[in-house]
RNA sequence: GGCCCUAUCGUCUAGAGGCCUAGGACGCCGGCCUCUCACGCCGGUAACACGGGUUCAAAUCCCGUUGGGGCUACCA
């Protein structure tokens, strides 16, 4: 049988982590077997639900690649797949159970039965519905609903136990006196969702339910509504939980959470999937775990998964994120960083294909020291302010440039260039003036070369001179917000400041 | 409160009774490389929550304790 997996969220807030890892795992389910990957909204609950968080979550899923086959946008035959959309089948099934006998409808008052609940939790007792409605008279029901009161419909109960077993989690049982006739229809003749749940599940034919561990109790109710329904059972996987730092659940108080969060700091969708695969599933040993999604579907496997809750490891992602970096082409990182660059305002809005070249030179030197595209806009700007006054001020330089051997070199570079008659100082230019120096004063090695990085830079460290000698003198010549300083002007800056 | 689930280095994890003196990855620390910072490479630190069983043998099986998560809604 051909395996139909969904996911199936709720419009309530931005896409999290957590609810991503659930989707991925579907969605690598389906792509491993060939199957068919659903999504489905359920939207049930009126209150929070809205349309905006619903296109999100599809923009989301978009940006991470995770694209489905059937659903929202796509259509199929199992539609329609927005869950306020298929309220009449849930009353077609509903009905279906009224005439057994597995369902009644229940009139007790909201207020009725929140205090109950109170009392029970005060004393100690199981918290659940007593089932005051479930011996009414058929007589007494329908009078109290012509008489236009508005009842919910619960489940029948029955006695007995109900078991399971779970892909992850393996068997699981529970006895029914611990669960209470829980409601299907609200009084509003809406679903609530375990019912919908079952209703959408079955009729979509789905084979693989796989979701949050916070459903593994919710799937016994359910598991008794496909008994009572006549359906056939899909296979479950639950998943752990994901953990913020502090060992609760992972939430705004910890920092990023949604996808959109970690889409705006720079993350790179492929390396957000592949972290958040490696949560709770472990590759083969010998495929080591900075995979690519290609290499995640080939070697996934749900029996591979774990029961334990993950904590949620910034700087795992950051490292996997860093990795993920590493392998793009200059070309397509400056691609990437160029709107992150534009945002931060150092680069114009519209970029040419000098700026973008420059960009793409930039982002090779610098690749080395960002975790995320976020970084990026950080360390170009460090790469191009130059500020003599207050960089020289930092210790390391000025104990550079207190060397007396320091001072002779910052002069003879500073001579050297200004007799060159190039107009650019490009790297070759920057060679003849070094070499010079070498052979002119005898000076090497580190008394050489950390004078000439406080001239040219300002700065005790950074990326390798030879690298950055051509980039920073075009940097001068392109037209950014911000202008940048040349190679001379800044030499000739730091020698000025030399004599005093 | 009741019920369900869970517990290996700081973190993600391998581990399905002898292969475990517990393996890998991230982080951290150290070394090498190097003008510097970083990268890279090499090395190191560090864990079976606790208490009882079962067994010739337990990280692995059972029971309990403790910690964590979830459900117990006319939320999903």
């Amino acid at each position: 049988m051909k395996t139909r997996v969904r996911f199936a969220p709720s419009p309530t807030g931005r896409l999290h982590v957590g609810n991503v890892r659930t989707a991925l795992f579907n969605w690598l389910l389906a792509r491993k077997t060939g199957g068919t990957f659903i999504l489905r909204i359920e939207d049930t609950d009126a209150d929070r639900s809205e349309a905006e968080y619903e296109k999100e979550l599809i923009e989301d899923l978009k940006w991470l690649g995770l694209d489905w086959d059937e659903g929202l946008e796509k259509g199929g035959e199992f539609g329609p797949y927005r869950q306020t959309d298929r309220f009449d089948l849930y009353r077609k099934e509903a009905g279906r159970l009224l005439e057994n006998g597995d369902a009644y409808y229940c009139f007790c008052s909201q207020e009725r039965l929140d205090a109950e609940r109170k009392e029970q939790q005060e004393k100690g007792l199981p918290v659940m519905y007593a089932g005051h409605c479930r011996d009414l008279s058929q007589d007494e029901t329908k009078t109290r609903i012509e008489k236009g009161e508005k009842p919910t419909l619960r489940l029948k109960i029955r006695e007995g136990a109900i078991s399971f077993t779970d892909l992850v989690f393996g068997s699981v049982t529970v006895d029914l006196t611990e669960i209470g006739d829980f409601v299907l229809l609200r009084s509003d003749g809406t679903s609530q969702y375990n019912f919908a749940c079952v209703v959408d599940d079955a009729l979509m034919e789905v084979t693989h339910v796989i979701r949050g561990e916070g459903h593994l109790t919710n799937t016994f109710r359910q598991v008794l509504l496909y008994e009572y329904l006549g359906l056939p059972l899909p296979r479950f996987a639950h998943l752990s939980t994901i953990l913020g730092p502090d060992g609760s659940k992972l939430s705004k108080r910890h920092g990023a959470t949604s996808v959109g969060e970690f889409r705006e700091r720079g993350y790179l969708p492929d390396a957000l999937i592949n972290y958040l695969s490696l949560l709770g599933w472990t590759p083969p040993e010998s495929a080591g775990e900075v995979l690519s999604v290609k290499e995640i579907i080939d070697s996934f496997d749900l029996g591979r998964v774990n029961r334990s809750p993950a904590t949620f490891d910034i700087a795992k992602l950051n490292f996997i994120n860093r990795s993920h970096l590493k392998k793009l082409t200059p070309e397509v990182l400056a691609d990437k960083v160029i709107p992150f660059l534009a945002a931060e305002g150092i680069m114009p809005a519209v970029i040419d294909g000098r700026v973008r070249e420059w960009v793409s030179q930039v982002v090779e030197i610098l690749g080395k020291y960002a975790d995320t595209l976020g970084d990026f806009p950080g360390l170009v700007q460090d790469l191009l302010q130059f500020e003599p006054e207050e960089s020289l001020a930092d210790p390391e330089v000025q104990q550079i440039i207190n060397e007396p051997e320091s001072r002779v070199v910052i002069r003879a570079f500073e001579k050297n260039l200004l007799e060159d008659p190039s107009p650019v100082v490009d790297f070759e230019v920057y060679k003849g003036a070094v070499v010079k120096i070498m052979k002119e004063q005898g000076i090497k090695g580190k008394s050489l070369f950390r004078p000439l990085r406080v001239a040219l830079t300002a700065k005790a460290s950074g990326p390798e001179l030879e690298k950055i000698i051509d980039v920073v003198e075009q940097a001068a010549e392109l037209e950014l917000p911000a202008p940048a300083i040349s190679v001379r002007a800044r030499v000739s800056a730091v020698a000025a400041r030399l004599e005093r």
